[in-house]
DNA sequence: GCCCAATCCGGAATGGTTCCTATCTGCGTA
DNA sequence: TACGCAGATAGGAACCATTCCGGATTGGGC
């Protein structure tokens, strides 16, 4: 993979940025220094550097808005493959208490764990595929099929 | 608000259901039962819902994906209305210690809280304005200008 | 200087979500 | 019972973030 003008320039910007910015406000960022960069060539840098690990997303990427009819305070399992998600109950994880310097930035109406992982059946499906797919957006045509349960 | 045929039958699938479901999987389910219903119906009926506090999403509202470039074992704190997100440091919660239960769901490659409310500066401007608007979807085409910062 | 492979760009396609508007339903009233 | 209103609905068009595609470009090795 080589490291282009184009790629150094995105990561750069996504670097210095303290506020997770979307694609696009990183496309226009990046438009000032290069400008013709195309949103097409931000979007497959972010996802590669993603891969890398030198970045990350903020949660874990989701196709589509889901719905949770569970009205208990309560904490989530997600498969970073699948988009599986399941729920369970600690309250350990409730009691959490929200340092000082964050009550600061405004109001707190709840706090809750998302603990990430690869679920089971993704763990299987890979070891029988010896083509383990990266983690970040591949398969996620399929995984809304994937939606065990 | 009236409570149509239609309402209550999107509200008891969401309600029956432990997997998270999108809101196309819950329209093909009400298809079942009422042919006719339009997709529309069963977006607006579950914001509808969310907005009483009968449902809730899986994570809150985000109209695209944002990226961060902070490597470090961090927190965020994000505003529910504006999608404002910023990352804090806690000892307390890096430590937290993933129930058995989970484990037993797949591999654990990390936690993460997100602490949700309002920020300052939406507070601020809904004091002023004495229309609060409804936390939910509502002002997403002006939320992507005011990722303050 | 030439070739190859990786990369890039622009525009078109895709898919989730929302908007628009004519139609429909239930209900109070004459 | 017929009428008219207000809120809901269906369906299709619109919208926007994201990805795909095909052709142009670039950089490095020979």
């Amino acid at each position: 993979m080589k490291l282009t003008h184009q790629r150094l320039t995105i990561f750069r910007e996504v670097a210095v940025s303290l506020d997770h910015p979307d694609a696009d406000a990183i496309f226009r960022k990046v438009q000032r220094r290069i400008p013709t960069v195309s949103l097409d060539t931000v979007y497959r840098t972010l996802w590669w550097l993603n891969d890398l690990g030198l970045i990350t997303t903020l949660g874990p990427r989701r196709e589509s808005v889901r719905f949770d009819g569970n009205l208990e305070h309560h904490h989530h399992y997600v498969c970073v493959q699948c988009g599986l998600a399941r729920d369970f109950e600690s309250a350990e994880f409730n009691a959490l208490c929200v340092p000082e310097a964050v009550k600061r930035l405004g109001s707190v109406s709840g706090t809750h764990v998302e603990v990430r992982g690869v679920c089971e059946s993704c763990m299987k499906r890979a070891r029988k595929s010896s083509h383990p797919e990266s983690p970040s957006r591949k398969g996620r045509k399929g995984a809304k099929g994937a939606h065990h349960e």
